[in-house]
DNA sequence: ACTATCATCTTTACACTGTCAAGATGCTGA
DNA sequence: TCAGCATCTTGACAGTGTAAAGATGATAGT
């Protein structure tokens, strides 16, 4: 696949475009002819790259979670050790969302809903990122020499992963605020047993 | 709002047709033209009940929200004491989605990924709900006796939830098979501390 | 009983969408 | 030079959301 032709790489180009229309206005008002015009070309000139407005949508999917990794990545490196690596991770793979909650709601879909945690108060009422987590958790397993049954393993993993994704699930579609002083407690908590 | 005209009751008709469409072929299928055909009525009939396509689609997550609740709070009822009903709770919140994962693609966003928590074998690699499960976590936490700051409710709260719906979000998206045994160690252990 | 009102529904129209088929364009290798 | 091919354009089509204008029939006030 040459890189350079008529437009230059018409591919990422699309790409970009996709990702830009979709931080200004939302999913919804991405289409294939709007992006293809952003690139000053015809609205068919994409079919010569993506089958289908799907792989478009899977592209930027897949670059969207290149940026993610990246995030999570350094948020690792940066650790001094596994245990705070792992809660770093948390922080992270919550706050990338929380920054653009569009992202979110392309990545893995949209609704509003409000909510409130404060008790004090009477309110009515082969993905990479968990490849990294796996490693991460097998790490701190190892750095404390801890052990555990192969059972107990997985369902902590599970209940970490499941606990980043839902907070940020929640942070981006809900009226629920949260902050890193937040996470840390829930991230550190979910260790501490 | 009279619920007897021409058709009978088009507003319900048209929630209906459109719930049986997202079953049937997924949320990317759903037009108001074709629930209105369903209904047997013109494509412009809708605006009567629905100022946008977005009115109907609130309408359909309304329903699906109130489906939810029941399951829920059945849940909840016939459980024996306050702690059985929180696991209950997460037990139910995770199949009601992993029943039908179409619902959840459409009230939450639609993601397929791929991910293995197994270790023992090399793979690559303003919400009813959310009161339903306060009021629950309150009611445990006076039937224990537990002495708890507001932080430390507020955080465990948060969690509890959290788990739960990063859990089905991941059920429903993932390769990752779930299951009631699973979720119960899952739950119960985020309570035993 | 007559009529005005109003919610409900139909018809028509338009711009926008994804997608396909046919053709143009220009790079690349034989 | 020329054939092949990826790239892009043009034109067409069905399906979409939505607005405007009109038909229909229930209901309420007189």
């Amino acid at each position: 696949m040459s890189d350079n032709y008529h437009h230059g790489n018409l591919r990422k180009a699309l790409i970009d475009a996709g990702i830009r229309i979709i931080n200004e206005s939302g999913e919804a008002n991405l289409s294939l002819r709007k992006a293809a015009a952003i690139c000053k070309v015809s609205h068919s000139a994409p079919y010569a790259h993506f089958k289908d407005k799907n792989e478009l949508i899977e592209a930027i999917k897949a670059t969207v979670t290149e940026q993610f990794m990246e995030e999570l990545s350094a948020a690792v490196n940066a650790s001094s050790d596994a245990e705070s690596a792992l809660v770093n991770m948390g922080r992270h793979y919550v706050a990338f969302f929380v920054r653009r909650p569009d992202y979110f709601r392309f990545m893995f879909g949209s609704l509003n809903i409000t909510a409130h945690i404060r008790l004090d108060k009477n309110y009515e009422n082969d993905y990479p990122p968990f490849t990294l987590l796996k490693e991460t958790y097998l790490e701190y397993l190892a750095e404390k020499h801890l052990d555990k049954s192969v059972e107990e393993k997985e369902t902590e993993l599970l209940r970490l992963w499941a606990s980043a994704h839902g907070l940020a699930s929640i942070a981006c579609m809900s009226g629920v605020e949260t902050s890193f002083e937040w996470e840390d407690r829930i991230f550190s908590d979910l260790l501490l047993r």
